[in-house]
This record gives structure tokens, sequence and C-alpha cells, in this order.
DNA sequence: TTTTGAGTTGTTCGA
DNA sequence: GTCGAACAACTCAAA
């Protein structure tokens, strides 16, 4: 390149261009970044259009998610650019003021995410500028696994033998052991600009207390998982007042440990052989939902199984169904279970699996209220709110999704309470309301002779809710109202 | 093209 | 307490 002299292009930065994917070990677009003889700048940009804006407590996440990040480069020095706004417009501006000659970055797989970074890429391109994108995100991508005819793969067991029987995932790629940072100037916001965390008033405590986000905090939790879960895992992972499971969703939502890194660890622990297959199915979830996702780009909004268009919801807008969601996202709903779960999300930003469900069914199947109001609940307070797997996960158990749960399950809260928090750690802990209570009536406090209720300190009605809804006319309902659709075909 | 086997996580009822 | 059947019929994926 003639027209340049060697020192002025040895200045020419490459972009890593930071999203879903907030660390340094095997991350391909800053590998390639750092690859080539160029200075290396990381940016990220704080975008709330095209995609569904986050909820509150990923904001919270993604702040200190971002400090970590930032820490971890600083180490490095390599500079982070900070910007806020529309990344289509944000990303050219960041090339013209580094006059960077590359951005590189890992594929996300919303339809606006896609859309918006088609954009860019041809936007780049056309200034000559290289612009390269990598999978980070996954283990298998979309559109690599494909059913014999062709389609997408709308049933997990079909699609989990075909993603094993398709290879094994690859291993994961090492930080670059040296990367020459930038050092030239441009703008940049402070964290703080973004204004990620809550104020007024201060709801985080109960998540500052729980999580450690950045790829410190997914590691120690990985490394916990597997030297001391890993082998009780089929069956601890379904209690939840053990610390049985990964506590790893925020993580790899927000990509600050990699899904292969996860994968492998697994793979190679001192464990039994069924242990190992079954968090890898788990992890295969996850890839499930971002299959459905990207063939199916309104799983978010749209009923998966169009028959459900027809469904007879109740109206959560009316006064009555107003007040019922209220009890639910509240924890008062009488239901100890359920009170629980709604009640750790509140204050961790993270529920149990198990309890995700019985909330779930609760919500969709006693309440008759619409997936979409718990998905957009869920969407708000959890840590790990992702796009796929949350709306795959709400349709699934709504009935309306892809190999979704029978109309006829219906979890019943008294059975699952005690099947799976029989002396009741988990319950007790979130509902100190019903501490007090024996086990025999801890699910069930209606049922709970006066002197019972008495000796716990408790008055129904007063201390802690009648139910809301009674189980059997909650569940007689649903059944009816799930049989009305078995008369509506599915349009094609 | 047709056939076949199967499909994450449950509950209730009656014997 | 335990056990098996019923709860529907349909769609999916592969042979």
């Amino acid at each position: 390149m003639p027209e340049f002299s060697p020192s002025a292009s040895s200045t020419a930065p490459s972009i890593a261009w930071f999203r879903n994917d907030l660390r340094l070990d095997d991350n391909p677009a800053l590998a390639k970044a750092a690859a080539g003889e160029r200075p290396v700048v990381a940016l990220y940009v704080f975008d709330q259009s095209g995609d569904r804006p986050l909820g509150e407590a990923s904001l919270w996440w993604l702040h200190h998610a971002l400090a970590a990040l930032q820490a971890s480069l600083n180490d490095l020095k390599v500079p982070l650019l900070l910007r806020m706004g529309d990344a289509k417009d944000i990303v050219p501006s960041v090339v013209a003021d580094t006059g960077a000659v590359g951005v590189y970055w890992n594929r996300r797989y919303t339809a606006g995410g896609i859309t918006k970074d088609a954009a860019i890429k041809a936007h780049l391109k056309a200034d000559n500028v290289e612009a390269e994108s990598f999978n980070a995100h996954l283990l298998y991508e979309p559109w690599s696994l494909k059913t014999g005819s062709g389609g997408p793969y709308r049933v997990f067991t079909p699609f989990s033998r075909a993603a094993r029987a398709s290879g094994t995932p690859s291993q994961p790629t090492p930080a670059p052991k040296a990367i020459r940072g930038w050092s030239g100037t441009a703008d940049t916001l402070e964290l703080s600009d973004l204004n990620l965390l809550p104020t007024h008033p201060d709801w985080a405590g109960g998540l500052r207390d729980t999580w450690q986000p950045g790829t410190e905090g997914a590691r120690a939790n990985l490394a916990s998982f597997v030297a001391d879960k890993l082998s009780g895992y089929p069956d601890d992972r379904n209690v939840p007042g053990l610390a049985a499971t990964t506590r790893l969703s925020p993580h790899l939502r927000f990509g600050e440990i990699s899904p292969r890194e996860v994968w492998h660890a697994a793979e190679i622990a001192d464990a039994p052989r069924d242990s190992i297959f079954k968090f890898h199915q788990e992890l295969l979830w996850r890839e499930f939902s971002y299959h459905l996702l990207y063939h199916y780009p309104d799983l978010g909004s749209e009923n998966h199984q169009s028959k459900f268009d027809t469904f007879p919801w109740l109206d959560h807008t009316s006064v009555k169904g107003a007040e019922q969601l209220k009890a639910w996202q509240q924890g008062q709903t009488g239901y100890p279970i359920v009170d629980a779960g709604m009640r750790e999300l509140w204050h961790t930003g993270y529920m149990h699996n198990r309890v995700r469900m019985v909330v779930g069914s609760f919500l969709v199947k006693h309440l008759l209220t619409d997936w979409r109001a718990g998905e957009a609940w869920f969407w708000d307070t959890l840590v790990d709110a992702d796009p796929a797997n949350n709306t795959a996960s709400w349709q699934w158990i709504a009935g309306s999704g892809a190999d979704a749960a029978p109309y006829f399950r219906i979890f019943n809260p008294v059975l699952q309470g005690e099947k799976f928090d029989g002396d009741g750690a988990y319950t007790r802990h979130w509902v100190p309301e019903v501490a007090k209570l024996p086990k025999k009536y801890l699910h069930k406090p209606w049922e709970a002779p006066t002197a019972v209720l008495r000796d716990a300190d408790m008055t129904l009605g007063s201390t802690y809710p009648r139910p809301i809804v009674d189980h059997k006319t909650a569940r007689d309902r649903a059944l009816q109202a799930f049989k009305s659709l078995s008369d509506t075909p599915n349009a094609a």
C-alpha cells in the first residue's frame, strides 16, 4: 500500500466489537483483531434499538460485566471505547474517529440483530473496511443442523441427536497471549454515563449479594460445579434447596464464558457418563432455543402453534386479572412454592429451574394468563433473561411452543413442593411467614388446623394469603380451556 | 409416498 | 403406600 507510510498504517487499529461475548478467552473476533499487524481497540455500543431493550436486571448485570471486561482489557493495555446509540451509526463513526481498517465481531441470532449487523457489514465493506463475523455464542449455529428434508428441527430429541452426530463442539481457544493495544485517542463515555444501575430506589442489593458478574465469577461457578455437583446432577438439579445447578445462565447470556469451555469442562470431568450426558443435554436445550429463535424469529411475540391464537386467556388487564398477575409477581399467591420462586426472582434476579416450571405453569394454567405476560416479567427481572431461552421456555410451559408440554400436564404446586422441597429448605427461606409450619402443612397451609397455624405464628388471610385460586377448580378450568383448542386445527 | 415410533421435567383415579 | 392407565390427538423425523 504505497500511499501509506509504514508508521501511519501500523497505527490504524483493528476494532474488536464486543456484544454478547464479554470475555477474552475463546473469543474469535478478538483473536482475529489481535492476530494481524494492527493494534487493537475494543468497542462496546450500548444500543437499545433494533433488538428488544434489556430489562432492568439485565442492565444491572451488563454494568458489572462491562466493568469486568474493562478491567481485563486494561491489564492488556487495550482500550475499551464505550458508546451509546444506534450501532448502525456508531460503528462507522468509530471507524472514522480511529482510522480503523477492520471491524470484527461475534454473531447474534435475533432478527433485529441480524438485520442490523448485515447493514453494518455492508456499510463497512462499501467503505473498504474489513468486516468479519464469527461464532462465539453457540456450539452449533442454527443453520448448521437440518432435518432430513432440509428444514429446522422442531423436536428436541432429534435435534440433540443430530447435534451430537454432527461432531463434538470445537475446543475453546485461549485468549491471545499478548495484544498490542491501540495508543490513539477517541471519544468514549464512562461506564457510569450509560446509567445502567438503579438509583432510586436501589433494589439491587440482593443481586450484589448473589452474583459476581464477569468471567472470574463464571469460572468460579463452573469449577465448583464440575468438582462438586456434576456427579449428582441428574437428580440433584431438580431440588431447589440444594445448590446443585451451575448458575452459569447469566454468564452464558452475556458471553462471559464460552459454551465450548463449559461443554469441555464437563466432558473431561471425573463424573459418571450419564451425568455428563445429562448436563450436555441442558446445554443443547440452549442451542435448541437459538435454533428455534433463528428459524422462527417471532418466537418471543407469536404463538409458535397458531391454534393458540384463539386460546381463551383471561384478561390480565381487567381489575381482577391485574390483581392476580400482581399477586403472582409479588409472591403472594398463597401457594408457598410459587411464592418462594417469585420472591427468589425478585431478590436475586434468578429462579431455580424446577421452580420456574412450577410458577410458569401456575400463571398460564391456574390463572389462565397469556404466557407473554409472564415472559415479560421474567425479561425484566431475570439477570439471565435471554431472547431465545426465555421465550422458548415460556412457550414450552404454555403448550404453544415447539415440542411443548401436553395440555394435561398441569403442575400441582402442592405436590411439586412436597416432592422437590419436602423438608422445605427452599420454601422456608424465601417465605418466612410459613417457616414454622411442620412439613405436613408447609405446602398447604390452608389445610392446617387452627392450633398448628397458631403455633407457627400464622393467620391465613393476614400474615400469609389464602390461595388466590383453588387448585382443583383452576385445574378443571384449564383443562376445559385447552380442550377448546383441540377442535381448532393449526393453520398450515 | 407411506409408515412407524416417538415426543424433558405431570397428575389423578381406581384397583 | 404403590402401581398402571388415562388424560387426545397430533406432529415430527426418519426409515
